[in-house]
DNA sequence: AACCATACTTACCACATGGTAAGCTGTCAA
DNA sequence: TTGACAGCTTACCATGTGGTAAGTATGGTT
């Protein structure tokens, strides 16, 4: 049963890697169960599908994204928009060393359509109204409504993601040791554009 | 011969669609050929490969996002940073009404690593240049390398693109006439965070 | 000892994929 | 009039795809 359920674990954890440098079409089930002693009929045995498998590692992501958010949040101290700041940038911080997550969540952006609407599930949206909440309790005052909340934090997720999903693209322009000085002086420039977004 | 050109437009213009909603793997030769009054084959007899025919679709999209940034630069009076801020907007109205142009950005940012590396030609390149071009002309002094130039645009064109690529999204979470809303008042969100960026 | 469910494997399969080979048809130059 | 070539089509193919069927091995339950 435990040996089961790690098996399961290792095949949603190369599938999160593959899916997230890949895509769901750039990526077969014989690719993810190559990387393991297993066949690929094995990984159908546990998921059933390619599709469910997609949907349990988008579900897991989501869940992920959330609880991180919410243990950035907690960690800060102080209130208002400050608070809310020092959030965001912890939760930058995270998602800086687990880019694969940032790439899934920007290639459910553009799948959603054609993918998971056919499926008719929305993984990503417990993950976005986790981020409305914190914006709203963050500055009830600025965030009227969950739309105004949402589309402020957004541009800042954008901006955050943008530039993390560029790795490959600015490394190659600039140069690996450019890039590295590149990304270490935008935390600060993030800090500022979040402290200006939201103040 | 103009007829061939003509077919040969109406394959780009075609595929330009596909693989911006679906992606490079998710869009098949035929899928793009079954839109129009060709076979695949015709579709390789002037392309040669899907590889080849991706490739010119980038370096179209590439082409006319440089000329629109110019565009929108020229027809901006004034300058200094308040210029700069305007060409943004105006690229960004630009945008909005061509979206399959930022998904295919965007889609290549996340795929450049796995696929546009292994045939070592990279197509965003002239684009991302003149991005970095224009600010460092609207601000020499605010961006003294190219590289704190782009990371200030950068996170610009990240915060515009990632809500115009997030539309299936966020129609989904708010419904469509919400989002509409949500839409017609970005432009000015969008607007300050330049200005702020960028001042 | 018989049963049975779980965790797999081997053997297959229908179908879609990108691509090749060869031919057909019209146009246009020599 | 012939030849060549551009712009297609039909025929075909090897390979990869997601998925099914039918097992085998193992460990626990009665």
């Amino acid at each position: 049963m435990s040996e089961a359920a790690d098996t399961r674990q290792q095949f949603l954890s190369v599938a999160t890697r593959l899916f997230a440098e890949r895509g769901f079409y750039g990526t077969s089930i014989a690719a993810i169960a190559d990387e393991l002693p297993y066949t690929k009929q094995a990984l159908l045995h546990h998921f059933g599908s390619k599709e469910k498998l997609y949907g349990e590692v988008l579900k897991g992501i989501s869940d992920q994204l959330m609880t991180e958010l919410e243990a950035a949040r907690d960690a800060t101290s102080g209130e208002g928009s400050s608070a809310l700041e020092d959030t965001l940038i912890r939760f930058y911080r995270l998602l800086e060393g687990q880019t694969h997550k940032t790439q899934l969540l920007m290639r459910e952006l553009l799948d959603n359509k054609h993918r998971a609407t056919s499926a008719n599930v929305w993984y990503l949206r417990p993950f976005l109204e986790s981020l409305i909440a914190l914006a709203k309790q963050a500055s009830p005052s600025t965030f009227a409504s969950d739309a105004q909340a949402l589309i402020t934090v957004y541009q800042l997720l954008g901006a955050m993601n943008y530039f993390l999903v560029s790795e490959p693209t600015l490394s190659q322009m600039f140069g690996e040791e450019m890039y590295r000085e590149l990304r270490s002086g935008y935390e600060e420039k993030l800090r500022v554009l979040i402290s200006q977004a939201i103040g």
